[in-house]
RNA sequence: GGGCCGGUAGCUCAGCCUGGAAGAGUGCUCGGUUUGCACCCGAGAGGUCCCGGGUUCAAAUCCCGGCCGGUCCA
């Protein structure tokens, strides 16, 4: 960290005003305050909460009622509001989740390269964070998974200025002390310090009564290589907690209760839970600040301190405390839930899809624990009815939510069935923590169920689940990054020098139908990597491959094989090695009839994508495709295996679309605009780096972010034929599909595949179906008649085996019977009998295989030693065995058995 | 994106570690018992041990590759 000096924080406001700088005496931080006494911070763990304490002129809020102030306020000071954006950062390559409002400005916003939507604004920005979900309730309100981070953000250009430090912090101080009424006394204001995604700076905690209200952060640092240069671009980037401003206004005994207000009395009830006395928890609330969820000790020391406070006994305020925590769980978890499926997102068991999952199934996991029989359906249902006017999307997808909470809770109650059998299972061995994490990370079995199961299992264990038990499973796991990155398709060091070539003239956007045309040479990179001033050759990029083609360059005709894209400039790959020099004139022709397949496909699948859209639902969202000569790939979220009533019904809808003739168009757009205009669903197939965004509009039916080429009508497509649906994923389905002239090509394969088969069972394509079920019954009827010839042969051994009695044992031989099933019956059935002993013997490869089966009471394995005297490789155990003997003569097989009877065994 | 677990009769699974005749329960068919049903007793049908390759005299079992499913983490 650079010297976050004093002068960072000593702004003309505090002097004006009469602020003191004091050094908390319990975290030694420096803090603002108008009181001149002041010792300590104003935070936990440095005191308890007190803000119930603080008179204040601002009735109790609602969360809504919050929100609107705040916006309201704000508006009022200049600042225009705009919508949130969803709780999925789709927008983000390097995020999955909404976690603060400065995440809708980056990365393209705060790196100076796209104009914000205002300046400065103001915004409500619900937000998800995962990493405390395991003190949610437990905290009594402190950690939510979901939250409201209202916020103000001012962009401060090199050459325009909004407002800095000075102004930030007034306008903090006007909102909580005229707005919410808090007198001034009670504001604190602590220096602190921010980082994240790649940027830094100074920061103030605004804490009133030990709650932290706010955070008023200012961005100017980029953090390169661990040292900080100094932005262009300051970022005023602030955080109000909605809920906490709630909380504050309403006094209520808990965080919860603010936010959930009669919900949390309904929940009890729909849960099945005796409700919990608001007194006590008024009592834990205030002391909540105390606890570390990381250390169980901290835990106990609450319990005591309440239970003394309220004269009663430590168990029953434990048992109390934990059963409140349970609820408020589901109550925070069921939100959350709510939210992330509203905005689309499907469960998985990967990317952004586990997340939901995990959330869904600790909700579960809780319910459980409280021993409630409530359907979750029931409790998301109260969530969106409470928050429908809030977050519209919920109530919009209400149906798709509840579709997929259905599904989850299914597949759930799949996993506990296991339970019993894997606990039976792993009870044979001696039973640890590993165990434990074994089930759960392998079969996804809660380590607590699986401890009961235990129990049953073996009364002798008593498995303790240990407090971090999943921070435990989540250390085991700890690679690699967050979403992937692509793989270099150029080498390292041919990119390196193809970056210092000036950017190529893209004449594949100007005529997306060029095929021929004449540019300059720049350069060629290692032999093979040709870089021209312009190209109508389109470089591999969302998905589509790039072309190949021919260039004339002189004298020499030149084979493309790839294109390639590194920053802005396109790198033709040729061949084999090229010689000119720079400035040369280059004719340059693609391979039109491929690049033309490659543009149906790609404009098909945007008809297909739509299609699915429009067949399955809203949550459908691209995760992936790629579009080739031969066909196209486009896998799409999805909560189930399509029926083939389905598919049916978006091929038909692709085509229709096809039919319709509607005219595709390329619009060009501000970045703002555009998600202003079509929101985010606009990076379906990946987020571009530019200011401006290059749009594909196919009329009154589709509006997609899109880097391809594309043809200028849907008709060109010709016509759409899905080829394979297959699960790649859960939550994932791959559609695969042709279109144009290549549907031809796929019926031809087709129709030669049933040609060879035909030819094959002697017949017609016509006959095909009769001709092969007629075979089936043959072949089944063969298979009884065999089975019937065994069965002969079974009643009357004597048929195919000779019988002969040596030393009081009854051996039979069977020779060269090849029917290997019919050799293993009659041993079965022979050696029921007493001293009996079967040898069968038969050439197999260049030897000879010896199989000899006994009673039980005749030992195999000196008969085994004698083969293996004869040279045979083999053995047996107990009653069976069987001996290779290459190069061996039956008879004397036989006699070497014949000797080690008589011999005695 | 990465780790782990699994794939054997219609279904649920054992067998795999330590290679040697493919098993149990359930369901199905038939018979017995019973006024009838359930229960009970007896018999029978039912298998590409996921696919491919390797090691071996011998592979469900060991090794390699692939496919499919589940699960956990980021």
């Amino acid at each position: 960290m650079p010297e976050a000096s004093e002068t960072e924080y000593r702004l003309k406001f505090f002097d004006t005003n009469n602020y003191f700088r004091k050094i908390c005496k319990s975290c030694h931080t420096p803090f603002w305050t108008k009181k001149e006494n002041e010792e300590y911070c104003s935070d936990i763990p440095c005191t308890d909460y007190y803000f119930f304490e603080i008179p204040i002129k601002s009735g109790p809020l609602t969360v809504r009622e919050a929100r609107r102030k705040f916006i309201d306020f704000f508006a009022r000071k200049g600042h225009t509001p705009i919508p949130p954006k969803p709780v999925l950062a789709r927008w983000r390559e390097d995020l999955y989740l909404t976690i603060a409002s400065i995440v809708d400005f980056q990365p393209h916003v705060t790196s100076g390269l796209v104009p914000p939507p205002a300046n400065p604004l103001v915004i409500s920005q619900p937000c998800i964070r995962l990493e405390d979900v395991d003190n949610v309730g437990v905290t009594l309100g402190r950690h939510l998974t979901s939250f409201e981070m209202a916020a103000h953000h001012a962009f401060n250009y090199p050459d325009k200025f909004v407002y800095w430090k000075d102004e930030t912090v007034e306008l903090a101080k006007e909102f909580f002390t005229e707005e919410i009424g808090i007198p001034e006394e009670e504001l604190h204001f602590k220096e602190s310090w921010w980082e994240g995604g790649g940027n830094a700076g100074p920061s103030f905690e605004v804490t009133v009564g030990g709650l932290e209200l706010a955070t008023l952060v200012f961005m100017q640092y980029s953090v390169q290589d661990g040292t900080y240069v100094p932005l262009k671009l300051r970022i005023v980037d602030t955080g109000y907690g909605v809920e906490r401003i709630a909380w504050f206004t309403q006094r209520t005994p808990t965080a919860f209760h603010a936010i959930y207000g009669d919900l949390v009395y309904r929940f009890y009830k729909a849960i099945g839970v005796e409700p919990i006395d608001d007194n006590l928890l008024r009592v834990a609330a205030r002391y909540a600040g105390r606890l570390d969820p990381d250390n169980p000790s901290t835990l106990r020391l609450h319990r005591e301190l309440v239970a003394k406070e309220l004269g009663m006994k430590v168990e029953e305020v434990d048992s109390e405390l934990t059963r409140a925590a349970r609820v408020f769980q589901v109550l925070d978890h069921t939100k959350t839930i709510a939210l992330m499926l509203s905005d689309g997102l499907v469960p998985s068991n990967s990317g952004e899809g586990y997340l939901g999952r995990l959330l869904i199934r600790r909700t579960l996991r809780v319910l459980k624990l409280l021993k409630s029989d409530v359907d979750l359906r029931e409790l998301i249902k109260m969530q969106i009815d409470y928050w429908a006017e809030d977050f519209p999307n919920m109530l919009k997808n209400k149906e798709y939510i509840l579709d997929v909470i259905e599904n989850e809770q299914a597949k759930f109650e799949e996993v506990l069935l296991k339970a019993p059998s894997v606990a039976q299972a792993l009870a044979k061995r001696q039973i640890t923590l590993d165990t434990l994490i074994e089930a759960y990370d392998s079969n996804g079995i809660p380590p607590d169920i699986l401890a009961e199961e235990l129990k049953k299992v073996r009364k002798d264990v008593n498995v303790e689940v240990p407090h971090n038990f999943y921070a435990l499973v989540a250390k085991r796991h700890q690679t690699s990054s967050i979403k992937g990155k692509e793989r270099q398709k150029v080498p390292q060091e041919v990119s390196e020098r193809v970056r210092t070539f000036q950017p190529t003239r893209k004449l594949y956007y100007e005529d997306q139908y060029l095929r021929r045309f004449t540019a300059k040479l720049l350069g060629v990179v290692n032999g093979k990597y040709v870089i021209l001033d312009q190209t109508a050759f389109y470089p591999e990029g969302g998905g589509q491959v790039g072309d190949t083609g021919t260039l004339y360059i002189g004298t020499q005709q030149v084979r493309i094989v790839d294109t390639q894209k590194v920053g802005d400039v396109v790198v033709h790959v040729a061949e084999r090695p090229v010689g000119a020099p720079p400035g040369t004139e280059v004719v340059g022709e693609i391979d039109w009839q491929r690049r033309y397949r490659i543009m149906r496909h790609h404009t098909a699948t945007h008809v297909v994508l739509q299609a699915a859209k429009r067949v399955l639902g809203d949550h459908v969202w691209q995760a992936g495709a790629e579009k080739t000569e031969e066909k196209a790939r486009l896998d799409i979220t999805h909560y189930k295996t399509l029926s083939s009533e389905e598919i049916r019904r978006i091929e038909d809808l692709a085509n229709s679309v096809v039919l319709d003739r509607r005219p595709v168009r390329v619009v060009y757009m501000g970045r703002t605009e555009a998600e202003n205009k079509y929101g985010v669903s606009i990076y379906a197939g990946g987020v571009p780096e530019t200011a401006t965004v290059r749009l594909l509009e196919i009329q009154d039916w589709d509006v997609e972010g899109c880097g391809g080429t594309h043809l200028t009508n849907t008709s060109e497509i010709g016509g759409i034929k899905i080829i394979n649906v297959e699960k790649i994923q859960d939550g994932v389905i791959r559609l695969e599909f042709v279109a144009g002239d290549v549907i031809a090509k796929y019926s031809r394969e087709l129709e030669n595949e049933i040609l060879t088969v035909s030819d094959y069972l002697g017949t017609t394509p016509a006959q095909l179906e009769v001709r092969s079920r007629k075979l089936v019954e043959q072949l089944e009827s063969l298979e009884g008649l065999v089975k019937q010839y065994r069965e002969t042969l079974l009643k009357a051994p004597e048929l195919v085996a000779r019988k002969d009695e040596i030393n009081g044992v009854s051996v039979y031989w069977i020779n060269d019977l090849s029917d290997s099933e019919l050799v293993k019956e009659l041993m079965r059935r022979l050696t029921q009998a007493k001293g009996v002993i079967v040898v069968s013997t038969r050439s197999l490869n260049e030897g000879l295989l010896v199989e000899v089966a006994t009673s039980k009471d005749v030992k195999v394995d000196k008969l085994v030693a004698k083969l293996r005297e004869l040279g045979g490789k083999g053995g047996g155990s107990g009653t069976f065995a069987s001996v290779n003997v290459k190069n061996g003569k039956r008879e004397d097989v036989i006699e070497a058995i014949k000797s080690a009877i008589k011999a005695g065994l």
